[in-house]
DNA sequence: CGCAGAATTGATACATCTCAAGCTGGGTGG
DNA sequence: CCACCCAGCTTGAGATGTATCAATTCTGCG
């Protein structure tokens, strides 16, 4: 069932679905050539946990295809999201030996992993792997940042508002779409996953959803194909600046 | 007032107080006096606002005396902090020309701020400042994440003794002491920031306060000088793994 | 001395959690 | 093909932790 996602993914960096935009955006193709003789796919499926928190961890990886997650478990059993990453997103900490989060595959995955000893050393020897992967690690940065807010300060309401705000706007801008107007998309998350995310308990999920579903401002086929009549209805439930002119 | 904290710091590099952790750590001399051209240094006064969210910033700083935060603020007046900054922490983002959260001197501050521009030419052309800052950018995410679970998932009690926790931590490293045993340091924040930083009211942080010192969890003489009678009673109220053996 | 900002404490309101009971839809086996 | 099952989800009723509103009390300082 995983096997067919492998076989669709091709092997050459050069027509690469997230070439552009992932670890490897810069690189030149001497560069490029060089991950190619450290690189390898895995792939999971969906439910499946790539890395515990803790495990030795000898890769480094971009997720090309599908979502994971990674989240922190306190003793008892509190469970925190602290990323959703997808397809372009990195995996894992260059110097690191252990993972330190819980990473999770949400739907069949694939990853293009680089084993880390050799990653390590195309890091130090030309300058842009590491320049791109600053600037992703900047732009999770500002991302955890705003999702501080979110946890700190916005109401059960906002938070299920601002979720689906920013899965809307990441599918738009996979689609190629501009997020106005009408938005249709798919949950990638259950609502226990959703809960995990926003720091609130699936019951809390699901009650401000069906409010929100009352109220018009989005619309369900199911549980999980959300539509969205007035975007900008929906990002006003978010409490955000309205101009929210997104830095991405 | 301010004045005299600026004449303390030494303008030579080679004896910089946090010359060995700031984003300049990694630097060899040639670097170090390209650095010296473009720096300068600027002090505030405990209280003052360094920049505001949006402004125009044309420079980016290590902190090197003092401390400052980092906070979002929304329209109806929610705040919410999203860094502590101590010496050595960097401020600012290359490649980005506008603040994108309020920075706060809540001690009196001084910053060794380098001009933008001469700073990512730099950075472009020599490694090391690179280098330093990903490592620095890596620890700060690591951070915002601890965050987020704290946010999300503990109790108001729970995230006092956090907050304790990591500042006594933090001010044994500042001054090179293990943290075991009984502690003692100064808060640096109000109760109103306090309350900020972990997404509380000033009234619950107050109780709060008042409840482990009830417990003896830890004493205070005046509102800011605190004791920490048994460091690990104190650990075993933040709810965290107890073998917490923090990455830093 | 007395003022102003900071902090504490109290009483009450309310949002979210907790516990519990049902619902729904897709898959499985008889 | 139907009955059943089960994970995921919804909804309800009540408990609880934190926020809110409102007085005081500290503390440092002019």
């Amino acid at each position: 069932m995983a096997h067919h996602d492998l076989q669709t993914v091709s092997h050459e960096c050069g027509d690469c679905p997230i070439r552009h935009r992932a670890v490897c955006a810069r690189c030149e193709t001497d560069e490029l050539q060089r991950l190619e003789q450290i690189k390898y796919y895995r792939s999971y499926q969906a439910g499946q946990t790539v890395i515990w928190s803790g495990d030795r961890m000898d890769f480094v990886a971009s997720v090309v295809t599908g979502i994971a997650t990674l989240t922190q478990t306190m003793e008892d059993g509190r469970r925190q999201m602290v990323g959703l990453l997808l397809p372009s997103d990195f995996v894992g900490r260059p110097g690191r030996p252990t993972a330190a989060y819980d990473v999770t595959a949400t739907t069949d995955l694939v990853m293009c992993c680089f084993r880390k000893k050799p990653f390590e050393d195309l890091m130090s020897t030309t300058p842009h792997v590491a320049q791109r992967l600053l600037e992703m690690t900047l732009d999770e940065l500002d991302a955890a940042r705003e999702w501080m807010l979110l946890l700190g300060r916005k109401t059960a309401r906002e938070k299920i508002a601002s979720l689906l705000a920013i899965i809307a706007r990441r599918d738009a801008h996979l689609k190629l779409k501009s997020a106005k107007g009408a938005i249709v998309f798919d949950l990638p998350l259950t609502r226990e996953e959703m809960a995990d995310y926003l720091g609130l308990t699936l019951e809390t999920v699901s009650r401000q959803v069906s409010a929100l579903k009352r109220d018009g401002v989005i619309e369900l086929e199911g549980k999980r194909h959300v539509i969205v009549p007035d975007f900008d209805r929906l990002i006003e439930e978010t409490g955000d600046d309205s101009d929210g002119g997104y830095l991405v």
